[in-house]
DNA sequence: TTTGTTTTAGAGCGATTGTTCTAAAATGAA
DNA sequence: TTCATTTTAGAACAATCGCTCTAAAACAAA
């Protein structure tokens, strides 16, 4: 009976991430969606029970989720370890220096945003956290059980290392340094396994 | 013959400077800065001509020039070089466990929130890791030439890695990761000297 | 079509944004 | 004190903020 929706929720939460994303919570304006999302001021209400807080956490999760599960895919498919990790990092070091709005990395601009102020975030920013220290963990481990890492690396602190380092080069990646200069550090980075 | 100016422009500054740094621009209005200043809206208006933006701008060279002169002050007071980069990250590590409002580094901040929006600051920014780097690179040629490094190390890589491991550890901050945590870390990243 | 429901566009809400203006208070030199 | 000058507090500005509301448009089922 009812009129159906014009537009596609997923879609529109993806357009939503991506505006988000690039200008942040605070200067990204209801305006500026009802703009960019192509739907009206009531649509957005409707649709995103909660307003712009809620949508913008919406879309942040929706960064996270599939950021998370495209690392994790990623490195899983990797057979050698140092291969792996040096691909993994080229693909950020890539990304950020081809993206002409440098938005870098949404967690890290949500850490610096938001963190001061909403709890709620600060416990999924831990979370990723979390996980990304996990999958680098888990993978180096498997690193060792083929013979490609010693047993003697402290694997907690390498991963935790790896997981501070990208974040490092998300930062960096503001500023678009030469990927050659930034792939010289990542080699420096895999002779801590060596 | 005029009236004398009832607060001092540094102090003013020096204040300005705090509230930016932890709420960041967007996030700060004129009404903030009126109440945290003690100033009335007329002498800001009157004192830093060009606005909000101005003082902002004026507030971040202010952190910007202590902090690389802070930094400078200390890499420079110190005769080892292990302990001396142990020492500088561990002060990092423990300002930002320690620091409730969790602001963690300015130059961070303004990196994400207006990098790809206001190219002035951008230039800023780009000096501010070149100094930086600049100086890991003076202090670790003074190990090579004290006979504390091998001279067979990429000085201007692993210059370059301890400022992107700067920042990582300036994004870390934001969420108060153990200390000990962190200066495991450290550890990993000296080890690249030996 | 008719009916019932939902989405939609857009007017409008009070509050706040950054900024300018005005007029009174404050001060140093004469 | 008087005068000239500057700072000051606060009113007032248009513009925008996030959000609500209303009424018309759009659609699915009957």
């Amino acid at each position: 009976m009812p009129r159906t929706k014009q537009f596609d929720e997923e879609e529109i939460l993806k357009k939503a991430m991506m505006l988000f994303w690039k200008k942040g919570f605070y200067d990204t304006s209801i305006k500026d969606l009802i703009d960019f999302l192509g739907i009206s001021n009531a649509s957005i209400y409707n649709t995103f029970k909660g307003g712009k807080e809620e949508l913008f956490k919406r879309a942040f999760q929706l960064y996270r989720d599939s950021n998370l599960q495209g690392f994790k895919a990623f490195l899983e498919s990797q057979a050698d370890v140092r291969q792996g990790l040096r691909m993994a990092f080229a693909k950020i070091i890539h990304d950020d220096h081809v993206d002409e709005d440098c938005k870098a990395c949404f967690v890290v601009n949500t850490s610096i945003e938001l963190i001061p102020i909403n709890n709620e975030l600060h416990n999924s920013i831990n979370q990723y956290k979390e996980v990304i220290v996990g999958l680098f963990y888990n993978f180096l481990q498997k690193g060792v059980q083929s013979g490609q890492i010693s047993e003697q690396k402290d694997l907690d602190t390498l991963a935790n290392l790896y997981y501070t380092f990208m974040m490092g080069l998300r930062v960096d990646g503001k500023t678009q340094p030469d990927p050659k200069e930034s792939m010289g550090k990542v080699e420096l980075m895999l002779s801590l396994l060596d």
